[in-house]
DNA sequence: GCTCTATGATTGATCGGCAG
DNA sequence: CCTGCCGATCAATCATAGAG
């Protein structure tokens, strides 16, 4: 289901200096989030980004409060109760640890730089 | 639908441009290092600096670039071009410069 | 003043590397 | 060998600023 290939590719030197470096090939693999049994057998299933619902958001939030780090027994209760994969739940509360530390860093460099621009 | 619309949470996604000469700043670097547009931390930190942004805007506009970059990159033929051709100068300054120096300090 | 595009921010998920 | 975490990044999307 892929039209990738372009008219040209591997060694297509533009007239121009701007040329195709690897990082502009990189490709992520499509999310594998899915759970490729329920309905027929079509060719995709969930290769899409999972949108949480406010609901799963204020639970997980909630649980975060309460421990930064999840415990092996406590993310298959969530994920359960959530309806949602291990693997979901453990990404989610990876990136909220990531968010969190950006925004205690977000928090204090403000402080010296607004002194030098203000 | 009705869940997402949760979205109206973020309050502080009133945003506002960099100013002209930031994008300035971060467009130089970024097609002068087109090869490779992953500045690191520290090279982050110095482009915060100029700027006058946070160090992760300097990272959403170089993840926002690349992306938008490769997604369409006869689009951005034109401005590639045209920073191409001035850092071609400052290169060349600097390499004046450089040669000037050399001169000076190491008979 | 409104429509359409450019752009900054957010976030679920991936990639590579490291530790256990 | 396998699993979780970190740091960085991707990729799609949201919401607004700005161009026409």
């Amino acid at each position: 289901l892929n039209e990738d290939k372009e008219p040209a590719c591997p060694s297509e030197p533009g007239p121009n200096a701007t040329q195709t470096f690897d990082w502009m090939k990189v490709k992520r693999n499509p999310p594998k989030t899915a759970k490729v049994s329920e309905y027929g057998l079509l060719g995709q299933p969930n290769t899409i980004r999972t949108n949480f619902t406010t609901k799963q958001l204020t639970e997980l939030e909630k649980e975060f409060h309460f421990n930064k780090y999840l415990t092996r027994a406590r993310r298959v209760e969530i994920a359960a109760t959530l309806e949602l994969n291990e693997t979901q739940v453990k990404i989610w509360f990876q990136n909220r640890r990531m968010k969190q530390k950006k925004r205690e860093k977000e928090g204090l460099a403000p402080a010296a730089a607004s002194r030098a621009a203000k | 639908v009705m869940i997402l619309r949760s979205r109206f949470l973020d309050a502080r996604r009133k945003r506002r441009n960099f100013s002209k000469q930031a994008t300035e700043i971060l467009n130089e670097y970024f097609y002068s290092h087109l090869s490779n547009p992953y500045p690191s931390e520290e090279a982050k930190e110095e482009l915060a600096k100029k700027c006058s942004i946070t160090v992760s805007q300097v990272s959403n506009w170089f993840g926002n670039k690349r992306i938008r970059y490769k997604k369409n990159i006869g689009k951005f033929q034109e401005e590639a071009n045209l920073y191409a051709a001035k850092t071609a100068v400052t290169a060349a300054h600097a390499v004046a410069a450089a040669v000037q120096n050399n001169q000076t300090n190491s008979p």
